[in-house]
DNA sequence: ATGTCGTGCAAAGCACGA
């Protein structure tokens, strides 16, 4: 069984790419970030074509999340339980489904845009969200079900997670309150901590590059290797004990109109 | 900080978000 996490950056100008790349890769489940389409423009047709079950929340030119699956989809919740809102509004950044019998959620954290904005707050706000989402629904399921956090959480867990930490000196998605929301998400349960699944920089098992999954559309941020490890996993024992490897499907990153990120891949026993 | 994208408006360039 594979799974896969990719901010697709506009499911409409991606769609092509979306599509040869189901057709390639042939991921079970695919959790997808930033389709910046209304429900109506959600490609349903195209995906069933592939095979694929799909559900998506969307509702404007922002943010919107879905869930991709042929392995089934069940116990969908649109949005987090709890969700703040940002200018008086729920964003369209969550969705949870069961997938093969794994519990799994689509996240778009958001960006956050500096440290000390408003949406700064809100993302925190929305981490803080995330863990009692994840919290509550463990305890509902029992320890020994397989869980998932996959998306697009714009933080980076690590300074090497960077491509240069003194760049990054006052930025978002490095500082400490971030980190220390995530790790609240990994930790909320001491004793079953949420592991984040550090994948390979890509499908080859000898690359040693650190894997990235995003980088800049400015400033040539792919050409020049400036990349952040900012698409995460982070899953219970009972997941990660069946992931047999991780890796950034970096391929995915080149060639003409590519999304800002590489989709985060988990191939499972 | 921004050399790039993607979106939608009411457009034929702009504002916004990343």
């Amino acid at each position: 069984m594979r799974i896969a996490t990719w901010n697709v950056n506009s499911v409409k100008a991606r769609l092509p790419r979306l599509l040869s790349w189901l057709a390639d890769r042939q991921p079970d489940v695919l959790l997808v970030q930033e389709t910046k389409v209304p429900e109506q423009g959600w490609p349903a047709g195209p995906l069933a074509e592939l095979g694929y079950d799909s559900v998506h929340l969307g509702s404007g030119r922002w943010n919107g999340v879905g869930i991709l699956s042929r392995v089934g989809l069940a116990d969908v919740t649109y949005g987090l339980p709890g969700q703040p809102d940002f200018d008086d509004a729920a964003e369209d950044r969550a969705v949870g489904a069961t997938c093969g019998g794994i519990r799994l959620w689509s996240l778009y954290v958001p960006n956050g845009r500096q440290v000390g904005h408003l949406h700064f707050d809100y993302k925190l706000r929305f981490l803080d969200a995330v863990r009692a989402q994840a919290a509550a629904e463990r305890a509902a399921l029992g320890a020994d079900a397989p869980y998932g956090l996959l998306g697009d959480f714009n933080v980076a867990p690590l300074d090497a997670d960077v491509w240069d930490i003194a760049a990054f000196d006052g930025a978002t998605h490095v500082s400490a309150p971030e980190r220390a929301a995530l790790t609240a998400i990994r930790e909320a349960d001491p004793d079953a901590p949420l592991l984040d699944l550090m994948p390979r920089a890509s499908a080859d098992p000898a690359d040693r590059r650190h894997p990235y999954t995003f980088w800049e559309m400015r400033m040539l941020g792919f050409q020049k290797g400036r990349g952040m490890r900012i698409d995460l996993a982070l899953v219970n024992e009972p997941l990660a004990r069946s992931v047999r490897s991780a890796w950034v499907d970096r391929d995915a990153r080149r060639g003409e109109g590519p999304s800002d990120h590489a989709p985060l891949v988990l191939d499972l026993e």
